[in-house]
Formats: C-alpha cells, structure tokens, sequence
DNA sequence: GATCTACATTAACCTTAGTTAGTCTGCCGT
DNA sequence: ACGGCAGACTAACTAAGGTTAATGTAGATC
C-alpha cells in the first residue's frame, strides 16, 4: 500500500544527503523541479536495455533491481534500488541504457525532465557534487559485489548480501532483532549473488539452521547483527553511512 | 621505458572526451592546473585500502589494478586501470579508499590537487559533467564484470575479458591479427575473473588450441576478432566508446 | 655456468555448486 | 471447495572449477 504523501525530491534529497551536504538553498532550487508521478506493478520493467530516456526516474517507493543478461540468456542482477535512487541517472549524460530495471513489489515513480535536472545542476555545482558523490557511492557498492560474487562462497555470499540489504534500510544500525521485508524469490536472490535458485535454498536453510536469521514468508529477521555480520565477511565501510 | 613527453593533462583530456565533449576553453582551462609526475615500480601500491589522499593521481603510462580483499584474504581484482584514468577520483569527494590500486607494469602518475580541481569542476560545469560521464562509463563496465563473474563460464569469462582490454586499447576497433602486451601473471587474471590461477592455465591454452588468441611471453594476438568475441559472448555497447 | 625465483603448465583428485526432477505449500480465481 | 500455479523445498546425480603437488622454463643473480 503507498503512502500517499511521500514527497519524491524530499526522498531524493535524503538519498543524496546521506553522502553530501545539502544546503538550504539547494533544496529550495530542488523543490522548484516539476515533476509528475505513476505507480508500476511488481515486476514491471522500470527501465529497458536500449531505451532512451527523457526524463529522470526517482525510485519513491518500493524495490527495484537493475539486471543485465548475457548472449546465452542467463541473468546477473546488479544492484537493488531502494527510494530516493534514480533508477536511469547514467541516461542523463550517457544515451541509450544498457541495463534493465524492474520492480520488485508495487513501486511509485517520479518524473523529472533530464532538461530541468541539468540546468539545475549546472547552476549549482553542490548539487552537482552530490550526484557524483552518490554515483560514487554506488561504484564503491558494485565493488563490493564484486567481491562478493568473485570471492565469497554461497553461504557468506547470501549472509552478506542479507547485511547489505538491512543496513540500507536501517542506516543508523541494525539492533539485534531487527526484521525487514525482502520482496525477492530464491531465482532473484540466486541470479543476484551468482547462484542457482537451489543452492539458495541450501544456503538459507542452513542459515536458518543456525539461528543466524530467521524468517516469515518474505519477512528477514536478525536474531545477532554481530553473527551474521561475522559470517558474511561484512564491512559496512563502503556504504559510505557514516560521515 | 617511459616515454619522455607525455602530457598529463592531455591522457586525461583524451580520456574525458571519450565520453563527453571537452571545448576548447576548458581544454585551456585544464592546462592551467598545476601537476607533478613520478615513476612507480611494477608492483607498487598506488592507493591503499583506508587511504586519505590530497592528490588527484592520473595514470599517464603504463597499466595497474584496482582490488578488494575479503576477510578471509582472498582478491578480487575489480578493474584494470588504463591511461587517462583518475586511480583515485573517488577520493575527490569521499573520504577513505575503500580499494587498492597496485601498478602492474611500470607506471608514471600525476598528481593534482584536489583544490585544484575541485576548483575547476566547480567553476566549469562542462568540465563536471565530462567527469561524471566518465564514471558512469566507469559504473556500467562495473556492471558488465559482474555479469561475466557471476554468470559466464570460466572460458567465455576469459575471453570477455581479453576482448574488452583489446578494445580498451584500440577504441577504433580491433582489425583481425591485432596484438597487445597484458602485463598481467595468470594469478592476477584469476583473481579478475573469480577463478584459480590453475583453472585460468587450463582456459588459456584451450583458447590456444582453438586457435582463437596467440600468445608469446605476455604479448596476446586475436586471430579473429569475431570468432572471440563470439566465444566471449561480447557486446562492446557497454564500453560507451562510439558516440 | 650454476643457482634461484617467479611463473606456467599439467595431472589426479576433491568440493562446491549446478542440474533434473520431483513433492509440498499457500495463494488466487472460479 | 476445487483446481491451478508460482514458488519453496528436497534428493540424487553431475559437472565445473578448486586443490595439491609436481615438473618445466625463462630471466635474474651471483
């Protein structure tokens, strides 16, 4: 169920601001950007390998993730967008997309001209910098992933991965106990990581073996943030959350 | 052997306007930027993991690597570093390396202040906005890596890379008998492609055998492009190159 | 030339993860 | 309530790639 009153700059400003600073004035300039918003149905595609685009698409609500597919057709999804990211900021500067997003559960979209971004962003050069801060930010994560996939085997690969996740939606920490929606099936947390639909559920039974997480239907909870985090090989640094 | 006149300024000028157009006047503004060079060893660390730098480093010659490290020690290589590239741009507006970055062959950088180009980026928009194509060139080959990491098989993995490191070299196009040096020990490739040294060998010499690359010390010669890009399964759109 | 060292190469064997093919469960529409 | 379906779960088997260990080879060093 959206919420209905979710202001979509006010979340992209909280996304940016998490690895800048946003002055004042800039977010005044913001709010000035028009913008017109939709609602997509889980699994509708968001953005399409090939497409070109006119407008920014801020993520609002909801769950996306961002895959490519191979000449064979086999499937790596590369990132998870959560609100506040702009799901094809490459096409601002870059033309045609070159990967896919679709959402994961109901998602509410908004808008903005690619016109009326860059204008503001050549005006205020602060705001320049926290897009490139923030794309930054999403170079280091897909680094991390990386490694993930390279180097991890399937068990600290599904903890890590279970990490990643609850620190982004809880960016002051993740107590013990914490518990949080994952919108995925076993096929998407397999072609996210690297792996077979299978071997994920092999992989989560014995994480639920060990009392490292514990679940309900699409629900994730933390029993210790320190155990899993120890069995994932986990390092929040470069989520850049902290200064 | 370093060539003795290579300018800085201009490796990262061709660099930029791979992807974005550079005009004349920020051309001249570039050149105003103050710079020092220095020679590092094959080997050498150019950034380190924790690492807080004041200098921008441009690799002018010579090639290096950029990786990460698990917990339990093992690397994953996430990127070759070519001419023209900022090692450590992310250093501009984030604070700590989350990555190293080790020169393969001998390599000569530059270093410019990060005031210093701070102040350009801000004062010249264009300049800003060819920086933050660049990474996002930068994150859709982060992208196109995982998918050969978590989704190609150990051949077509080594073949994708060895194609795009061609192209890298030779942005016009890679003529069938095209060669170049990789500087890299089979090590180093498994580590970049998420595989062992041992099985890399094996891949190596089946791509021999099927006449689809020859090889002479660490000097690499593509008989013909299309039957290896073909193997690879690769599609150079990723690269951004033409356009 | 003798030796050292780093790296390439190969073989034999092992482990992790993929494949195939089912059953089970809960939800949806009628 | 019924059937249909997507997704979770399991088992048996296979295969890709990892491990270990040995041999080969070319430069570098003395």
């Amino acid at each position: 169920m959206p919420r209905p009153n979710l202001n979509p700059v006010k979340q992209l400003i909280d996304q940016l601001a998490l690895h800048d600073l946003i002055s004042a004035e800039d977010r005044v300039a913001f709010y000035e950007l028009p913008y017109s918003s939709r609602q997509f149905e889980a699994g509708t595609y968001l953005l399409r390998d090939g497409e070109i685009t006119s407008h920014c698409a801020i993520l609002v609500s909801g769950i996306a993730y961002r895959h490519k597919v191979t000449s064979d057709g086999s499937r790596q999804i590369v990132s998870i967008c959560l609100p506040g990211e702009v799901i094809n900021l490459q096409q601002l500067y870059l033309d045609e997309a070159d990967n896919n997003v679709q959402a994961l559960n109901q998602c509410q979209i908004s808008f903005i001209s690619h016109a009326a971004l860059r204008r503001l962003v050549n005006q205020r050069p602060s705001i320049a910098r926290a897009f490139f801060a923030s794309t930054l930010v999403e170079l280091s994560m897909s680094r991390e992933w990386m490694l993930s996939i390279g180097r991890r085997d399937a068990r600290a690969r599904v903890a890590h991965f279970l990490c990643e996740i609850a620190l982004r939606l809880n960016i002051d920490g993740v107590p013990d106990g914490t518990s949080y929606e994952l919108p995925m099936t076993q096929e998407q947390l397999g072609d996210a990581l690297g792996l077979t639909a299978v071997h994920i559920n092999r992989m989560i039974m014995g994480l639920v073996k060990d009392n490292l997480i514990t679940r309900r239907k699409h629900g994730i909870t933390i029993p210790s943030w320190e155990r899993l985090v120890q069995a994932a090989g986990f390092n929040s640094r470069y989520l850049k959350l902290n200064g």
